[in-house]
DNA sequence: AATGAATGAGCCTTCATTCAT
DNA sequence: CATGAATGAAGGCTCATTCAT
């Protein structure tokens, strides 16, 4: 059977996202004790097969983590441009950040990451602007509410401090035995940011 | 010549804070991964010897988070022991928890714990409980607060996670990089859970 | 291209006993100080891999037990099921066991493990089973000597303890410089159980 | 109080002996992996403190030997001198050496010293030598039993092995549990080396 | 592509030995 | 003389990474 160079191209993507699924998972749960043969047998193929994919561990971390901000980023995004007041939006970012299993996955992974030195300045440098940037997008979104009246006054900045932090714990509380985060808590998130 | 008993046992103690308070501030900083002759040298002292006061690694991460578990517990305790309106006393809190470097430390250092496998049941049962007691003191001041009209309506047990949630990750930003958290972002904390 | 997993599980084999082999002749001579590093450079391996094949140092040791444990026992049921006389059955282990190399080694080995606290009491008590099991097959054969008149009167279960114990210890001469052990020594200990 | 230093010398040999006793049961328990705090517990002084009389480990070692050596050579000595046939000489070996716990436990610290790279070459020709030493007073009683009749024909040589051997193996047995060695043995072992 | 055998750097831990008191 | 604090060499074990098949 002769080959199909686009085809082995959308299997290679395939693959490559089995394993960071894999890896997401495992990563937010073990940490950085997981270990390259748990990443594989948790995407079913060899261990040595995974360095077709990647060249090393590290590479998969920074993979891992860049999905998830990007995938942050794109949910900040889709809320700003929805229809609806800041607050709205808000609630829209609560509901999708927080039941996505791989969004509460990363923040640990990134937390873990940023802290140990695991990873060299420079890749701490961009992840830390990717961050920045996606808070920037969460500033922007402050200033909306503070302007139509759905969201507390305050420094923007801080206050985005304060967002971000709580909608980022609250994806690991569902990850503590905690019970899951509902629409109630939702809605007392919202009370608080409110004016 | 026969040492001085009493003066030994001090000096012991004393040992045992330095190794604390090392491995306290390396395992926030590099979690896990930090290695025992890492704590050794910030504590001045030979990696071997550390093994005279503790009998595993293990046994030093589980000291230092509850250690960490129980100052955090004192500081609750004694703003709960204040004068004052229940505002009062969460500034009091936030003031006294967000400085210390020790109770920052701490919580990063308890949720890579709690996520890894590094702890066995018994062991994360245990911590579980302490977290357990010291948001019974924090949802005791909710409601407390919810009286004297300083506190936003809710239910108690999920506030007590949003504000703990809170408290601890301003925590955890003077860590990474982020301006020190001041009065100002203080009175905006206090806002959000006012009524 | 996927591997031949029937050659591979030979391989495994094959390495196993290498392993094991190695293991034999290293702790028969330098007992538990024997190092896995050791082993595996007699095994012509590195030292990482053997742990591929067994998960512990101890693992390796009571494999190495029970390999001579066994190897033991058949060498005594081989001579059990011979024709002939008892005192042609007792010829027929010694020339067995002594020269065997494995055989020797294992004796001080099982010696020494018996003695150190590194195994514990269950292991102890298997490794003590199987002893207790040969030696029944050596009553056996004391008996059947009684019997056709070619072994000296006397309790059997002491004559056990005796000849075992003769048998067992010439094996160490040989690994101490002393000359091996040869057809005039068996003589000499075949005159010394006879009537 | 002024010194003495006649009593200050025989304190210091009884703490030797204290010492030498004390390793000596944990050599013969334990094998190499005895620590020298094992010793000192035992012994009743603080590991430091067993410096001041002896200068390594290997220096007890070597010392716990050669009492072991020196005491069975006293005990064969002894018998020699004894009136009486040579199996009435042995008779007399037998029960001294077998009960003596001491006389056991060095047999096989003196196995693990010769096979394991503990010691140098040196120290164990030494060994040897006293080894040797011993041996040759034992042929001196085979020959004698061979001449008044007690003894059985052969190789006084290989003689001297084989009932070398079975007396310092009975000894072992004593010590894995085994029921002890009793007259009713003794009278067995008599049998086999007579004629 | 796929497997898992093989390697070796590196970390935890133990323990002989030294030394200040 | 006595103690035990302190050091560091050394060995068991793990795991990222490479590579032959």
């Amino acid at each position: 059977m002769p080959r199909n160079p686009v085809r082995d191209q959308q299997l290679r993507e395939e693959r490559r996202k089995q394993i960071l699924d894999a890896a997401a998972r495992l990563f937010a749960r073990q940490g950085v004790l997981t270990k390259i043969s748990d990443i594989a047998a948790e995407a079913g193929l060899s261990h040595g097969h995974v360095y077709n994919y990647f060249k090393s561990k590290e590479e998969i971390l920074l993979a891992v983590i860049e999905r998830g901000q990007l995938s942050y980023g794109s949910i900040l995004r889709g809320a700003l441009a929805m229809a609806g007041t800041a607050a709205d939006k808000f609630r829209q970012i609560a509901r999708q950040a927080l039941p996505n299993e791989r969004s509460a996955d990363i923040y640990l992974v990134l937390l873990q990451a940023l802290f140990t030195d695991q990873l060299n300045d420079e890749e701490k440098r961009i992840i830390r602007e990717r961050a920045g940037a996606n808070r920037r997008l969460l500033i922007e979104l402050i200033e909306e509410g503070q302007q139509d009246g759905t969201v507390m006054a305050g420094d923007p900045v801080q206050l985005a401090t304060l967002f971000g932090t709580l909608i980022q714990n609250l994806m690991l509380l569902e990850m503590r035995g905690h019970p899951p985060v509902g629409e109630e808590t939702i809605e007392l998130l919202m009370q608080m940011i409110g004016p």
